[in-house]
DNA sequence: TATGAATGAGCGTTCATTCAT
DNA sequence: GATGAATGAACGCTCATTCAT
């Protein structure tokens, strides 16, 4: 069983996010995943929408890192960024199955847990932002935009689609289809 | 207090699966909301997974008869039809808040609940069905089936955007997009 | 469907006690095997306590029909109506799956409802009277009665042996044994 | 208070279940006889029917521990043995009201709950044994068994008339009848 | 840090019973 | 006589959280 720092239990949580949702995930799921016991988590974290809000930062800092860090490679022209990108993208929901933990949470809490609407915002409009400057080398401001907007949202939905169809293919012909739309 | 039948109890849920989600909507939410007891809803529907079965049933029969409806009226064109199918999508997915229903149980239940899948999946394979049927007009089969997966995935990006950010607006530039793309 | 009558809620609620006892017999499952719905069985019966007392006494009147009333047939010995109350006994007890319904409701409810415990009492004082009558021809008075005690409850450890094991054969194996004791 | 651990919750278990029965008894009737709350007794099982499972084996243990164990006493004939036992018999079930919880268990629940089957066989199984290793001393080995048989029936037959007509001393009469019978 | 017993509210569901139609 | 919607209490069980050890 791996060392049980903070660390872990934030990626353990994150494995069951994904494939149970939020409320279908109880502390108890979470301590036995961890090798812990339910009372044990609160030495860790306080409740859990803590840990949820955890989980977010780790999901958000971790997409910045692998994925968003390409839209500002230095030394490479917009094409080969939107290109790294994308690859960078759907590597990353490859990953793991359950989709964009974060989209989900969306989905199922962002109404009803109001505290998790900044974290959920701040990840959509970094990842546009992203995009954006990227879009920018070609487009005018506001079009580039627009054009990462729509490029995000297609993402999301392919990621849905994936998850109901099974079928991991449908995300690659979007993130290609996004490069060739782009810089076709 | 509106009458109690069938239909209203399904209506109700409907409502509140939208706000709240699947796992957050009790029985007793949805029994308040029509006026009765939790254990008077039994008299309708035998559990929770029964009771989401026939709000998804009604979903996609509604779904049907507003806008999948367009694809195939008669004696309009391909474009018209895109167009009217497009602005029909638009006001349903407007009209309530929480976006669409069967997309939100998706990503919550699918894998929890093995038995909303067949649901789920018919919902979206119909809906990518309709709009094929428009595209094999101007582009050949598999680009058709293809071109509508996209813009159903799109579309359901748009809306999962939209819950996020609040702005309505994004699901409209979406649908006009998808519009001006295919017969721009 | 058999024609549904007072007598036909009696019979199939007898055989739902049989299977299941009391408490895990619904006033629901009852009306189901009558073809009622649930509200239609309180035309016939008050209450489900009042439906237990109609079946205790039908099972309590066919006994006496049927068995009880061996010990008493005119012009035959005592060891010919002891042979034939067995036998009769045997048969009786053979017919249904579950076995002694009013000894079942006796261990699950003489403690909790004690309305029931007049009916239950009456059902073994008759029949160990029945017996006593047999016996009183062979031995004095007092041992009649006692020799008729340890008969009743031999034949009702048998049928709960009888039910735990699944084996049929052990009440007959009382029944003999039991003729055999005492004119042997 | 008495302190709460495993045992204390399944001796108040015992009783109740003597009393009222394994349907009738609810999960909050073990708590508040424990003292404890509802959901607080899902610490020390995690259901009913485990706790079910517990009580028989308690049962099965204590049984064998104090009327079991006189069939092997070493230095002591078998008639010797069998007085011990019988009079072990008659001290347990006397001991507490409500008869043989395991006997009534059996024909409360065997058919509806197919797991409690292999307990209450296996306790009627062992206690014939018993008793048949005692015949055997004076019996070939097929009329030890099926004598041993008989016994154990009579005795259970002889419990539940002592439920139902509240007179104790039933019992007393077939246990020494027993001995009578088998070494008179 | 970790435990595990305890809490108290709440969950989906069942039940015997009632009653207007 | 039959219906079936409604009740209201209770059921077995789960949950996030607390806290003495």
């Amino acid at each position: 069983m791996q060392k049980t720092d903070v660390g872990t239990v934030i990626a353990r949580t994150l494995e069951l996010f994904r494939r149970q949702g939020y409320h279908k995930t109880t502390m108890a799921d979470v301590a036995a995943a961890c090798g812990l016991l339910k009372g044990s988590l609160y030495h860790y974290f306080p409740s859990k929408e803590a840990l949820a809000q955890a989980v977010m930062d780790e999901v958000h800092a971790r997409f910045a890192r692998t994925v968003l860090v390409c839209a500002d490679e230095p030394g490479l022209g917009a094409e080969a960024r939107l290109e790294r990108m994308m690859a960078a993208t759907e590597a990353y929901f490859l990953a793991g199955t359950g989709g964009c933990v974060i989209g989900n949470l969306a989905l199922e809490a962002i109404d009803m847990i109001p505290d998790f609407a900044p974290a959920i915002r701040a990840y959509f409009r970094e990842w546009t932002a992203a995009l954006t400057r990227i879009m920018a080398c070609r487009y005018p401001a506001d079009q580039a935009g627009r054009k990462a907007e729509r490029a995000v949202a297609e993402i999301q939905g392919a990621i849905m689609m994936m998850r109901i169809s099974g079928d991991g293919g449908k995300l690659r012909q979007t993130t290609r289809g996004l490069v060739a739309e782009f810089y076709g």
